[in-house]
DNA sequence: CTTGACCTTGTCACCGGCGTCAACCTTTAC
DNA sequence: GTAAAGGTTGACGCCGGTGACAAGGTCAAG
């Protein structure tokens, strides 16, 4: 399939898949014409990059699992290199988390000194 | 006293506060040859600036603050625009402890299901 | 006179993930 | 023949908050 198609099928504008290719995400054959030509297992791959993705994933933190699907394994998720991002991104996430309780209560407290009584009318 | 100072009493670059007068959020008055001179409620409002960046506002957010503190009041976080502000940023940070939250377990549930096992060895 | 510490404006670079042109080629349908 | 609907590469813009230059002017001390 061309470009068209592949962007069609994952719900990626065809000026994203193309970015992927230019990181080196996704590979694409060239026809005649100079089109790029995809096939089934290139949907699988953009659809694995864009769920990591909606989770918070950048493009590089998507690369190891892209490699596990290309290698053979039916999920990307399955290789050590993966399940390290996975591991780390939970890390993030937690300390993430932990930044924003402490820079909200820091909000708080500021909001309470500058103007007292208005936290609690809120 | 002229940017030096300023950036030196402030613990704010040089550039940094160039960069201030052009969002115009400081201003300055201009000396015989051009220099940028400054006073003691330049102090306040710069350091009043740094204070809400250190705690997650963008410059646009300190705005209303340093309109408060010129306007005459002691407290830049007294005027009802700080306070909506104040507002907006604690439902903000709010929002994105949620979004973290719901985003952790959805990395979690992706986790799980590409390797089973993987994360109560975590 | 020179050095050095200050000041000025203006510009490029950065980070990610594209959107949005521009200018052009290919293929199909009418 | 021509228009529409694909495709191609290349380049600029965005968001925020500077850092780091360039290429100068100013001023006090030695």
């Amino acid at each position: 399939m061309r470009i068209g198609e592949l962007a069609r099928r994952t719900g990626v504008s065809t000026r994203a898949l193309r970015y992927y290719e230019q990181r080196g995400l996704i590979r694409s054959r060239r026809s005649a014409n100079g089109y790029r030509e995809y096939d089934e297992s290139d949907v699988r791959i953009v659809s694995e990059i864009r769920e990591l993705m909606a989770v918070g994933f950048t493009l590089e933190d998507a690369r190891p699992f892209v490699d596990c699907l290309r290698s053979g394994h039916p999920s990307g998720g399955s290789c050590p290199e993966s399940v390290a991002v996975y591991r780390r991104k939970l890390a993030d996430i937690d300390r993430q988390i932990r930044d924003l309780l402490a820079r909200r209560s820091e909000v708080a407290a500021q909001f309470a000194e500058a103007c007292p009584g208005c936290l609690s009318r809120a």
